[in-house]
DNA sequence: GTTGCCGGTGGCACCGAGTGCCATTATTGT
DNA sequence: ACAATAATGGCACTCGGTGCCACCGGCAAC
């Protein structure tokens, strides 16, 4: 069910040129899926473009997915390890934006090429679905993270998975937003994301004057 | 690309019949998935499970993961136009909790089944996946059911999305907390979720006094 | 009742994703 | 230069999914 690579030492050589060959293969796959979609493109043709077997292909990446979405992925990871470095009584808000700041430069290093790539996932089912997922592990890792933080107590484990539930919900909606519009700083569009979440909070906390049917549920 | 079954008109007598045949197959059928998990159930064993025949089963499910997964998709939309016929000026966090309450029968029903399913999803990627796209359309549906009750302007769009993203966020953790505990009752577990929700909105808005390294950041 | 239509079904061949296995070809260490 | 080892490619196979067509059952018209 598994291919079971042996995986070299992290860190050594042969690790080393792994990933080159890895973000190699990438790169070079990845041109024929943004021109012609993800569903017309076989994996035959994506080795083709490699210069390399199928088989070799799949000892690089699980799936054909994967091929589009491991630069995310490593970017989540990165967000996760710099989250994790700011002091434990800083609000996880004020955390993951200024994690944010530090891992951005992954994005806009080729801006162009990024912006392809999300659309990519955006309008292929299945890349979302894998996005989806990931993103899904990042949750639950940001969860724990902020688990650390808080007070131990009952409601601690539904509180913390909402704090990170609510944080990359902002995270997705910039980067989501960013992707889409053609030609805007990305700096400013998670700066807008952030505010428009600081926003939500404070309407739900000073509820509008509802003159509607008012529930009897304490919110 | 796509099956292009004529599906008759809606309310019909032969659309009746297709449903209750779909719902009688998904139930023959998720017996093994449950049993063996679900990659270890092919589609011929579910035919088999359900006396059809493979090319039969896909004229009914577009995929596997669907037979599992259909059921939901359904108790989303019917949370969906509950929260459509709230008032326009109530809050949206209160809307949906009362969406919830009208939907939540839905699930009680065979509280067992339900909890059974909800688990195969989580631990299997390819359902998560699957269940976390058709989560994805219900968010872009509720972001802009919830950008109707907004004043237009710039930022309506972001702020719609990310209340979206809170709500559903709430909903999700409630689905599995109830999934993954075995005996609670699933209104108990929602009411948590929401108060969980006002509480990590109420410390967003009222930070700690980090002594901490304060950000430049205005929040 | 026989004929012709029609929706549902099953069988079959086919495609693409992914994997196990093994032979072949670089790489590396000595 | 040579042996050990890692990387590669080819091949056959499984499984999810689709197109095509033949078949079977009901049902209306004659």
């Amino acid at each position: 069910m598994k291919e079971k690579e042996p995986s070299p030492a992290p860190g050594s050589l042969q690790e080393r040129k792994q990933r080159l060959v890895r973000a190699n293969i990438a790169e070079l796959a990845v041109v024929p899926l943004i021109a012609h979609g993800f569903d017309a493109v076989t994996i035959d043709d994506l080795a083709k473009a490699a210069g390399i077997s199928k088989r070799t292909f799949f000892r690089y990446f699980a799936t054909k997915e994967e091929v589009v979405t491991w630069e995310f992925d490593e970017t989540g990871t990165a967000l996760l390890t710099a989250f994790r470095l700011r002091p434990r009584d800083e609000q996880p808000l004020v955390s993951l934006r200024l994690a944010m700041g530090l891992i951005i430069d992954r994005l806009t290093s080729d801006p162009e090429r990024a912006r392809e790539l999300m659309r990519l996932i955006h309008r292929t089912p299945a890349l979302r679905g894998r996005f989806l997922v990931t993103q899904d592990h990042w949750r639950e890792q940001f969860t724990s993270a902020i688990a650390e933080r808080l007070p131990g107590g009952p409601r601690t484990p539904m509180l913390a998975r909402l704090t990170a539930t609510v944080s990359m919900g902002a995270v997705d909606a910039a980067m989501m937003a960013w992707a889409e519009s053609s030609d805007r700083d990305i700096g400013t569009v998670v700066d807008e994301a952030f505010e428009a979440l600081a926003a939500v909070v404070k309407a739900a906390t000073h509820p509008a004057q509802g003159r509607g049917s008012r529930p009897k549920a304490k919110w």
